[in-house]
DNA sequence: TTCCAGGCAATAC
DNA sequence: GTATTGCATGGA
């Protein structure tokens, strides 16, 4: 069994095992449906409609952000503080007093880098007009690294973009799929042309990339959270 | 109390 | 180029 083969075997089982994720965007932007926010079985299940708007797009890109190294939970509460002040949109922040900003976002934790970040990322967004950006121009963006760029793109742009994070490389690691070292774009690589040969379909491959992160989160949470990791991973009895 | 969370930039080597 | 460190709050 080749590693592609083993790739796609593990989504299978994780997508059997935890079902369907919905992850962003959280918050209902139109009023036109109650999205179960802070539910973790998930917010729009099966939906892939989304983002549907702007402010959808713009809300997953603040959430990318306030998301790193920080549970979600915490950065729904940031999420809700700025929405229940209706300040949920690039234009409210950018006129908001700074403070009031860190106020907001303090539950998810750097506020004082990350009030920052956001602000960057604003004027980035509001220059845009609707494009969508190139990850090389994301990237040029403080506070914008590799995983936060890949989570804007692959969930608010709707782009063919494997997001890898640290649970990724745990359960690979543990897996033996990787090595240690192995850096980011090695990983997205492996994900990505794994998952290219075996869903030749563009729109159904998105859905994938989405999925699958989601619910390799959902998964570590559970089996990759402590040392040490992968213990009682019911992913090692596959191969 | 300690450890960890859906990382990043700055700095040191 | 690679390794280390500070950033901050909340929950287990």
């Amino acid at each position: 069994m080749t590693k592609a083969d083993k790739i796609v075997e593990i989504y299978k089982v994780l997508y059997k095992s935890y079902g369907p994720q919905g992850w962003w965007p959280f918050l209902d932007h139109e009023g036109t449906n109650s999205l179960k926010v802070g539910n973790t079985q998930g917010y729009h299940i099966l939906d892939y409609s989304f983002p549907r708007n702007e402010l959808e797009v713009f809300e997953v890109c603040l959430g990318s952000i306030l998301t790193q190294n920080t549970s979600f939970n915490s950065v729904v509460k940031s999420l809700r503080n700025l929405k229940n002040k209706n300040a949920l949109t690039p234009e409210a922040i950018h006129e908001m007093d700074i403070d009031e900003l860190k106020l907001c976002i303090k539950p998810s934790g750097y506020h004082n880098q990350k009030s920052r970040y956001i602000l960057e990322f604003i004027t980035f967004f509001n220059a845009l007009k609707g494009e969508v950006p190139s990850r090389d121009r994301l990237l040029e963006v403080l506070g914008i690294g590799e995983e936060t760029a890949d989570s804007m793109l692959l969930f608010g742009y709707k782009q063919l973009e494997f997001k890898v994070d640290a649970y990724t490389r745990r359960i690979l690691l543990s897996l033996g799929l990787i090595d240690e070292k192995a850096k980011y774009d090695e990983i997205k690589q492996l994900m990505q042309e794994a998952l290219s040969a075996s869903i030749t379909q563009k729109d159904e491959r998105l859905i994938v990339y989405q999925e699958y992160h989601a619910l390799i989160v959902n998964h570590a949470k559970l089996f990759y959270s402590k040392k040490p990791y992968g213990r009682n991973c019911f992913l090692h009895e596959m191969f």
